[in-house]
DNA sequence: AAAATACTGTAAAATAAATAACAACAGTGT
DNA sequence: ACACTGTTGTTATTTATTTTACAGTATTTT
């Protein structure tokens, strides 16, 4: 204990700009299960981090210790006052804030709305979903209505990486019928259509349904009327408490399809994912990560 | 970890008749404060119990573990699983599927990632953020990449709602300078970037940043170069078990966000969001939720 | 583009810590 | 009371860990 109060978590972050890359580096290994790992040896949480063992001595020191001992003998101390503390605020999640903090409440809507919804989710039904999306010689068309939009945008971005014929379809814009002209049999439609349902996404799904393609819904709890249509549905618990619902939900699974597509397509997508990167680079649009 | 399963609390209790007097006296003072001084030198250790040295090396041995280091090592374990456990109870979410279905691994990820970043999230930070979002003196930029794009077109989406005088920035385009004409010293920006970190959501920053706009950064662990110039800076952790990151914790972030500003301004968001359902309404473009 | 600076890792030295060996002591039974 | 057994502490040795010094590498500045 060199410095008076603060956590050493709290230290780190707030010196975090001051540390170079390498120490940066450590830092965040520190700080991924933290405490454990701060008080092993030195040397273990040195390759841990893929580091040398210098530049843990040398951080320790940048952060206002006299060397590792004393680093760990100031994470001992704080870890006895946590086992103290009464009852500590353990089932909060932003640790600063009081338990009826938004911050906390809506965490928990949220991780409860998770587990909610997994539990129900059928691993048949998700696999074969995914497949279906996965398939190129299909064409496969991701519609969103007026906030699922951004859900849809999500998942098209990324099957565009990873798959040719991907269309994502706005059903608040009246250009969607165009669209639906060159839908064949067997075509894969993904419709985001939580409350309030939108009649368009309710049109368009009738369409594409009666022109032969096949459609994975994925609603909220209480189930767009598509889902009469649809070949799969998945319904996630998107309330919170707020005037809004929360997409964290729906999100999840849209992540989780697509990293199962890019799982089963990852001969093709290699290809596909480098020429891309090769491009953006070229353009100068992103800078490398460093 | 010699023996499989119960803590190392729970041994130390169960041996205790086996122990003798100057182990016993030993092992209360481990349990004093558990685990902290289990956790520092045998010697430390030795010295706080009033035993010898050796009697600490000796119980190790008769608790079952090679030697210290070995019964450290199983305390450290210990730690990192407490740490994660808030939630663990949970062992898989998607029922149906195997621990190893990506459905799972993906969600612990997530779960993970969530009760890291609200773990380093300042409440203080947070609080004064959504005060600049709800305060409708200035104008309110929200600024998004390529694929951030989709995050903060859905936090302008829930803003234009509850607030005027909010603008949507893609900084993909070239046509951001513009939108810079006209900010105003004091303006706030919410600025998504994660990585691959992008030219120019940078400069863009820095020539806000020269005009005197505050800014709010969202972004990822390793924080994007924007950060120096940010006033607030939250950084969510993002990596999954995939070849893609995860939108879900900066999304969680956005909806509190959201919320947040949803508390401080509902009288004045009263009016607007029923005049927007109305609207609504009227172009019937949704269907009343039955 | 060259020079200077700062960062990072390798290797050796120094230090601290843990184990092993031994001696002293306490308690117990004959 | 004496000898034995088991417990504890002291000292020495070994082992591991941390620190220091130095050199190579990358990065920034002029």
């Amino acid at each position: 204990m060199t410095e008076p109060s603060y956590t050493i978590s709290d230290r780190l972050q707030h010196h975090l700009d001051q540390l170079t890359r390498a120490e940066r580096q450590l830092a965040h290994s520190i700080l991924e299960n933290y405490p454990a790992s701060g008080l092993g040896p030195l040397s273990a949480l040195a390759k841990d981090a893929r580091v040398s063992v210098p530049t843990v001595a040398r951080m320790v020191q940048k952060l206002g210790f006299t060397g590792y001992a004393d680093f760990q003998a100031a994470l001992r101390e704080e870890l006895k006052a946590k086992a103290k503390n009464p009852i500590a605020k353990h089932d909060t999640w932003a640790e600063g804030a009081p338990s009826e903090h938004l911050l906390n409440r809506l965490t928990d809507a949220v991780i409860d709305n998770i587990r909610h919804t997994l539990g129900q989710i059928d691993p048949t039904d998700f696999d074969a979903a995914c497949a279906q999306c996965a398939d190129t010689d299909h064409h496969l068309y991701i519609v969103g209505g007026r906030i699922t939009h951004t859900l849809a945008e999500y998942l098209f971005l990324h099957m565009q990486v990873m798959r040719p014929a991907v269309t994502h379809i706005q059903s608040t814009s009246n250009a969607w019928p165009h669209y639906l002209l060159d839908v064949k049999k067997g075509d894969v439609f993904v419709i985001f259509d939580m409350r309030r349902y939108e009649n368009n996404t309710l049109k368009l799904a009738e369409m594409a349904h009666a022109r032969g393609a096949r459609l994975i819904l994925i609603t909220d709890q209480w189930r767009s009327p598509v889902h009469h249509l649809a070949d799969v549905t998945f319904s996630c618990r998107i309330v919170v408490p707020s005037a809004w619902d929360s997409a964290a939900t729906p999100l999840l699974l849209t992540e989780t399809m697509i990293s199962t597509v890019q799982e089963l397509t990852w001969d093709k997508t290699k290809d596909r994912m480098s020429q891309l990167e090769d491009m953006f680079d070229q353009t100068k649009l992103f800078r490398k990560f460093t």
